[in-house]
DNA sequence: AATTAAGTAGACAGGTTTGTCTACTTTTGT
DNA sequence: ACAAAAGTAGACAAACCTGTCTACTTAATT
């Protein structure tokens, strides 16, 4: 859902191609294991071009979770609404989205919590990051339940089980129909819908 | 949990020594910020002894994964223990646990999901090696579950909250009081008991 | 007591990493 | 048309990485 190459590659900005090349071999391999070499070679700009744009690795990484962070959420919100969700549907339309994303086939888990187990504990920034990042996610999320004094909390809860699935996801051969992950995270939001129905301070009368 | 270092860490035979070091510098900075001379030299061995019982890196990444797996499998089903977990307490005891282990100083989330994360694009063995301890996780969940046809999707379900619990606290500062992950992850498993109740194959009578 | 194993100390090789620098060419704005 | 900005090509420095090697010392075993 991101660098969905609709033009190539090349002939774009130089900063635009790193960013893409960055963002492919980060996502793909890891952070520490992607130089800035190789980011140089097959974005095809040179040294001094690259380092125009991003004067250390540390100022790449970051526009890297920028990039990542809007090109994610802009999917993550469509994908919601086409597979139903809207205000009051309730939480299976993340089953479906996230089923959606876990069938790519450079599926590789969440850039950010990627990111965070990589250089969280040596780079401290990302862990801030990639927080801004998961409560924008929560944001998304409690857009699919009633408005309520629990709204938040549920979706707080909604997006823990999302991000157990995703690490789950990660674990599972890709060309695997049937995903433990996806059965696991509808197992957690069916019981929380059924949660959410059963202690709501003001409650539909129909019933 | 790991390491709890009841002796001190010299005076150990060498190899326990090293892993003990690895273990830490591992889990603190990650796996490739830690270079081989800075485990040697905190571990307080020379080369020639480090390579006698580690070939090389990667098989003390391996020997490092199984020496957590141990660990912490030891301290899981220990704690949950601790916390009131036997075969149908339900799965509150889990929230206890965790906790417990969100508390520690030096938590830097779960060892094998960091390293899937950091690695499992570029050294594939370690994506099998977190799924075998991930698989271990749920069978010790299981077991808070009383029998029956939907016992394993149940624990799965457990299992998927508790990770992301696991990297949702990754992300509160160590101080907080009132950690989210915990409230979150609460949530999440008295939906589920809630469910596991309302739906079993077999039900108690008195209700 | 003598042989073997295991440890110490540290130089060294070969590769990789980030980042700088020089010299030249192309594009762009005025 | 010309000056400034941005790009290309590639050498280079300094650090760091994994892994090997030599030479010497200590501990264990028989």
């Amino acid at each position: 859902m991101i660098s969905d190459s609709s033009k190539t590659i090349l002939d774009r900005p130089p900063r635009e191609r790193i960013l893409l090349t960055a963002h492919d071999l980060f996502y793909r391999d890891g952070i520490r294991a992607t130089g800035i070499d190789k980011v140089i070679a097959e974005s095809g700009v040179t040294k001094v071009t690259f380092y125009r744009y991003f004067p250390s690795k540390n100022d790449l990484i970051r526009a890297f979770l920028d990039f990542r962070h809007e090109g994610w959420m802009a999917w993550f919100r469509d994908a919601i609404q086409r597979h139903g969700g809207r205000v009051g549907s309730g939480l299976m339309p993340l089953v479906a989205a996230m089923a959606e994303w876990f069938r790519k086939p450079i599926y590789r888990g969440c850039a950010f919590i990627n990111t965070v187990a990589e250089l969280g504990g040596v780079l401290p920034d990302v862990v801030e990051i990639c927080h801004q990042h998961k409560q924008d996610m929560v944001r998304v999320i409690a857009e699919l339940l009633p408005d309520g004094p629990n709204r938040l909390q549920l979706a707080n809860a909604a997006a823990v089980a999302i991000d157990g699935a995703i690490v789950k996801a990660q674990l599972e051969s890709q060309d695997a129909e049937e995903k433990q992950s996806l059965q696991s995270l509808e197992t957690l939001l069916i019981a929380l819908d059924a949660f959410a129905e059963s202690t709501p301070a003001v409650k539909a009368p129909n019933d």
